[in-house]
DNA sequence: CCATGTGAATGGATTCACAGCT
DNA sequence: AGCTGTGAATCCATTCACATGG
């Protein structure tokens, strides 16, 4: 597949995707573009996606529930090796084929399984603690669903998931739209 | 407060401020810096922010029971006022005080509340038949989360959620610190 | 001939630095 | 003095354009 093609399907140009693909080494084949499996296969090495992720999950409300039977993640190189809640009514009930454990069963899990990430869907009082618990045990990376900040030491990584901007993003594409007649550019990730 | 302090709290310099902030008037004092409240009550005004957007939930599983509890939306201008669903079964039930609709009751609460703004949580087989009768029933902005691009019609807005990715720029920005002891530059959203 | 990889040119955004206001 | 708003300088990403390789 030609830069060209490649640009034209991503709506980037045929120069960008050169220019960025040659970041990573010469990727591709004078007069004959790039082989996309072979590219992929390289980009995954080089960036550390070639390898399956053990996560957990703590917070089985509606958003845990929906995380734990989410099929994508599983083909993404995600495995959720376990699920956890505060709630004593909730602990030990199932979710998704998966039992919810207490949360006095976190550290082992993380410890035997060597997990690094850990999925956050807590009601936002207890994010901070429970961000706090993840990362006694060892995690150094939350995916924090709670509509609140977390700080966390240098050397773990939080990314939060607010439904509120991308809601916002929405409203103001539409107004934007409708203020101007000219659409926002939403970039690679627009549809 | 002054462009250095609420640059640090963003993670951005001063001039960055007044730059951005200087783009839609002069908003400032000299000498005294910005007077917050009045900056952003400003700033909503000229970005249709200052108005309630009433929006439609469509598809309530795991992750739409999750958007019709999620108490922020409220604050943030947004007035869900109707919560519909294919399945016969979820029809008439509640979610967080709403009862589910049938989808053949979509068009007149559209129309009714001038509605524009669609949460769409189905699952990936329906989203573009859901999308669709969204946008003939007059959507013209729909946050999807399903994990499926949805192609509309020009003059229609789609903003995608996809957990996938967001795990994925997690798992990036942990194998990025641990193979470089650099931190990842996260932007003003890093936490 | 076709398409990459890459220096050079371009353009837009960030930073500098300072006149002017409080 | 403290701080804004803004031209000028600088930086950096994108685009151009072409020498080189298949």
């Amino acid at each position: 597949m030609s830069s060209r093609e490649l640009g034209a399907s991503l709506g980037l140009t045929d120069a960008q995707i050169r220019k960025d693909l040659a970041l990573f080494g010469s990727l591709g084949q004078s007069g004959r573009g790039y082989q996309i499996v072979d590219v992929l296969k390289r980009l995954r090495q080089m960036m550390g996606r070639d390898q399956v992720w053990p996560i957990v999950v703590v917070g089985i409300g509606n958003i845990g529930r929906a995380i734990t039977s989410y099929g994508p993640f599983k083909r993404e190189g995600f495995d959720i090796v376990g699920v956890f809640d505060i709630d004593s009514k909730v602990v030990g009930t199932k979710s998704a084929g998966r039992t919810v454990r207490a949360m006095s069963d976190l550290r082992a899990t993380i410890v035997e399984h060597d997990v690094r990430l850990g999925v956050m869907t807590v009601p936002k009082e207890s994010a901070q603690g429970v961000a706090d618990e993840l990362i006694a045990a060892g995690i150094v990376g939350i995916l924090n669903f709670a509509p609140k900040r977390v700080s966390a030491p240098r050397g773990v990584s939080i990314v939060s998931v607010d439904f509120t901007v991308s809601l916002e993003q929405l409203a103001f594409q539409v107004w934007w739209t409708g203020h101007t007649e000219n659409g926002v550019d939403g970039g690679a990730f627009e549809s």
